[in-house]
DNA sequence: CTGAGTGCAAAACATTTGCAATGTT
DNA sequence: AACATTGCAAATGTTTTGCACTCAG
């Protein structure tokens, strides 16, 4: 792994617990894979690209397909979840903080969180009714958020 | 456009509804775009990659791209809709039948069709809650189906 | 005729993979 | 030292675009 320094620090409060979930399945720990963590945890929301260039903005040797294979792993190891938002790229969240549903606009594009709880009716009745175990999560809710519905109404 | 013949015919009882449709906005009918919608109706659900295949088999001339603007434009049009199912290809449904919800399985990759009824509690809400409205049908439902469900209960 | 539409080939994206070099344990 | 992990570069899969040619109106 050539030249992996942070060219800046930032400070970490975190008591590494998720450390231990890697070595659990004889996965290592390296740099790589406390940054692509550390860039979701601080971004919130992130896409593959917003990731490393995050993490390069820390340490520029990092290459993309490590990104790509980190998620997958951080994935495994329920650390992270990912949603599409859209056509495009996957959005990575870090676990914990992904107990929300999206809500995407269709004319603005802009992505608003909802709490799960708004959803729950729903997710009941799918089990009952189909047998079906909803990841809401999974991918996003698309339509028309308020200004556009109400930018319309006025053209 | 060269050689656009049909090398099997198919009966169509369709009445040239959608092709005002087309002349109103100045756009013209040609086969590439007939053979597109009748693509789309016959196969039910279809990807791009689908409806080249199908399209091809009548009409072994028409390129990908071609394929791609007329599905835009069908959209445009109201024509056709398109829902992403998971990770991969969109798929696309004549407007008319796309009055459904799809759940896909995680597992498995089923994909059911639920009528979409069974949301309008959740769009009443989003609606009330949060001025959203949501347009279901764009993006499917994933978690877990039955079959999959109840295979992990046994292992 | 005239411009909308097409085929083609190349570009643009997003993601994956083989492999030799490297660093964690 | 052993082998999991990385960087690199090339391959893959999907969608888009520029352009000259063609056909629908």
């Amino acid at each position: 792994m050539p030249g992996v320094q942070r060219s800046k620090t930032r400070h970490s409060t975190e008591t590494p617990a998720w450390q231990g979930r890697l070595r659990a399945k004889g996965y290592r720990l390296t740099p790589q894979r406390q940054l692509v963590l550390e860039a979701i945890a601080e971004l919130g929301h992130a896409t593959p690209e917003e990731i490393i260039n995050y993490v390069r903005d820390v340490a520029s040797g990092v290459n993309i397909s490590t990104v790509y294979r980190t998620l997958d792993l951080l994935e495994e190891l329920s650390l992270v979840t990912h949603t599409h938002l859209g056509h495009g790229a996957p959005t990575y969240h870090v676990a914990e903080n992904s107990a929300h549903v999206h809500l995407v606009c269709r004319d603005c594009g802009a992505v608003t969180e909802i709490p799960s709880q708004a959803v729950e009716p729903l997710l009941d009745r799918l089990e009952s009714d189909y047998g079906f175990v909803a990841d809401v999560h999974h991918f996003a809710i698309f339509g028309r958020c308020v200004s556009c519905r109400d930018a319309i109404g006025k053209a």
